[in-house]
DNA sequence: TACTCCGTTGCAGCCGAATGCAAAGAGTGT
DNA sequence: ACACTCTTTGCATTCGGCTGCAACGGAGTA
């Protein structure tokens, strides 16, 4: 039994007699519970761990016989390289953290499905950390460090200090749907503001009047750029100011919402914009199912996101649908890209939101 | 600059003037880009790495002076201890690999997130693969063993083959919501077929007799053991027996269902039980708004799962809703366990699913 | 036959942290 | 002052795979 490691120090390569004998020891071992590493490989086939380790790397220098022997031995013994020991020296993981703050929220998971579906594709893997609360991220934030991930995706809520520890660090990081104001970061973000803006000139245009807005959480920035470019164009268009509630991405914040606005407004409003489908669809439900009122005759009510519950026949909401998809494509491509090239300047993506003209806002001048 | 490691061989611990020289060319290699190592960490604080290696593991011995010395260091440097290093020796990466099949299914982005909470809360990360299909698992497999996870949790359709693996290969795992009919695995489930049966029996008992079924799709085990513990309830009651329609868990398979069940029934039924909610509220949808049937006046529909947008006001949907919380818990606390004690008898643990009288069935003699 | 040249292969050291062992130090009792 | 225990610390090795370098060998050429 040698204390020293599997190999000898005088002849890596074991072959004939002596290899038997090992190999037995061996694959008494390998049914007990020590893993199969590219030695035991190596044995088996008589070559050095060296050759194992080039027969596993595309594009190493291997004969065509050798990496034969050695596929064999190693589909023989099912041995898998060791991504740890691997990465360990290469200091690549193939690991990316993917930061969600709400995995409840509707949105969220096809974000995430998206990207778990490319960063798979191009050979890596995803390491999820969500976030009770979107500030949370500092307990997270150190254990994205001990991972050592290639890149970080982040879709939570960063304060400038954390972003300044990205850059120290040289992670690369992309932002999903948020940027920060006074720096230049990487990001994929889709335009908010326009479309909202849009959203506001298409109800207006229709002939409504009195807005209400069911926005985001305050620390979420995209509710915020959606309250923003719906307030500021309604100002532009010289309309009454908005009854602006705060909501917090949930049904129940739709239902509350509405409630609120009637309220303060002291009547029904024209329309009401909400930070989010799910807000939208609770806006919906209580209007129609509680306070009896026609959507979209007497009320209009339009949300962002496009979730599928948005499609559904019930609801066929008027909202600003997220080219997700694309949005999640150009995340990955960004991040590979920064992991290849670390000193590639900072980029933002912008995407258009695409106006879904669906039943629950009146786009035509009716009266 | 030395050419052997950062330790010269004489004397690991460096102190008074050479340590400062030494200290100075790692600050500069720092601001550079080399990652902060427990050794130069050790420099700083004049003490040697193992020190460091022990300050960071709790229950080490360690004086508190030395601790206060390394951890003071440690902030200076911002070190982080490299998980991948630490894992090649102890062995344990704290990494769990969960294996979803389809997060778009609205249903499983609740159990992630439990999943990922609990998991979390004791210290281990989720390493996410997706599959684009539940069958898509040997391609995923082979990372798994790469990354060298503690445990796995299988949210997806496992062969006997690939099971065998998981057991050949030493690797705890629970199967959420599946089991193996013929061999003993650690799985957490919720009891379909009871969960199934008690619905048909309410609704015979309110005068229900023709039932439609939309399954769930052939290759989800959870979809066949509803279907066959509705359709064999049904049997036991003397009832017709039902028509069953395969459907894919997603909204247009209740919509095309519903038609399909109609047509071959040639009227229709008194009540649909889907396979989960997101096909039982296309149901409800289409037998709405494009039917014109009565729900549940004229037709009962049911689900399954319990998820969110079920609740809503819009369908207040009649299903059964899994403990996803507490089945979440479960199963970190068994693979916990397991990985733990890989020795542990396996163990099942079965939930219940609990019924939540909505609006879409009725559940009382009318007529 | 001698001599390049180039594709393969093996050797040895490395990545960064953990840990058994032994030695050094602190504290106690006689 | 000595022997003893108990804690704290450092040393050296280890985990498993990667890679620069050197060596080897076969093909091709003069």
């Amino acid at each position: 039994m040698p204390n020293k490691k599997n190999k000898p120090l005088t002849k890596q390569v074991v072959k004939g007699a002596t290899a038997v004998g090992v190999r037995t020891s061996l694959m008494n071992a390998a049914s007990q519970s020590r893993p199969i590493t590219s030695y035991d490989v190596a044995l088996r086939a008589g070559i050095s761990q060296s050759a194992v380790s080039r027969c596993f790397k595309p594009g190493a220098s291997v004969s065509a016989s050798m990496r034969a022997r050695v596929m064999k031995a190693a589909q023989e013994l099912e041995y898998t390289p060791n991504a740890m020991a691997r990465s360990l020296i290469t200091r690549r993981t193939n690991l990316v953290a993917v930061l969600i703050s709400n995995l409840t929220n509707l949105y969220y998971p096809e974000v995430l499905s998206e990207l778990c579906n490319q960063f798979e594709k191009r050979g890596m893997r995803v390491l999820l950390f969500t976030l009770p609360h979107e500030a949370d991220v500092d307990q997270i934030i150190s254990q994205v460090w001990q991972y050592q991930v290639d890149g970080v995706v982040a879709a939570a809520r960063l304060t400038p200090q954390q972003v300044s520890e990205f850059e120290r660090r040289r992670t690369p990081f992309v932002l999903y749907n948020r940027t920060l104001a006074d720096r230049a970061v990487n990001a994929v973000v889709c335009d908010q503001i326009d479309g909202a803006r849009t959203l506001v000139s298409k109800l207006a245009q229709a002939g409504h009047k009195r807005f209400g807005i069911i926005s985001g959480p305050l620390d979420s920035v995209v509710g915020q750029e959606r309250t923003r470019g719906a307030r500021d164009r309604i100002a532009e268009l010289g309309l009454r100011e908005p009854i602006i509630v705060a909501g917090n991405y949930d049904y129940d914040s739709g239902a509350v919402g509405l409630r609120q606005i009637i309220k303060q407004m002291g009547r029904v409003p024209d329309a009401v914009i909400c930070g989010n489908d799910v807000m939208a669809l609770g806006c919906v439900d209580i209007a129609r199912h509680e306070l009896g009122l026609d959507v979209p005759g007497k009320l209009s009510i339009a949300g962002f996101d496009g979730v599928e519950p948005s499609t559904w026949l019930s609801y066929n909401l008027t909202t600003l649908r997220q080219p997700v998809q694309i949005m999640a494509q150009a995340t990955v491509e960004l991040l590979t890209g920064l992991i290849a090239n670390p000193e590639a300047e900072p980029e933002k993506r912008v995407f258009s939101a695409r106006f879904i003209d669906g039943g629950t806002a009146r786009l035509t001048v009716s009266r």
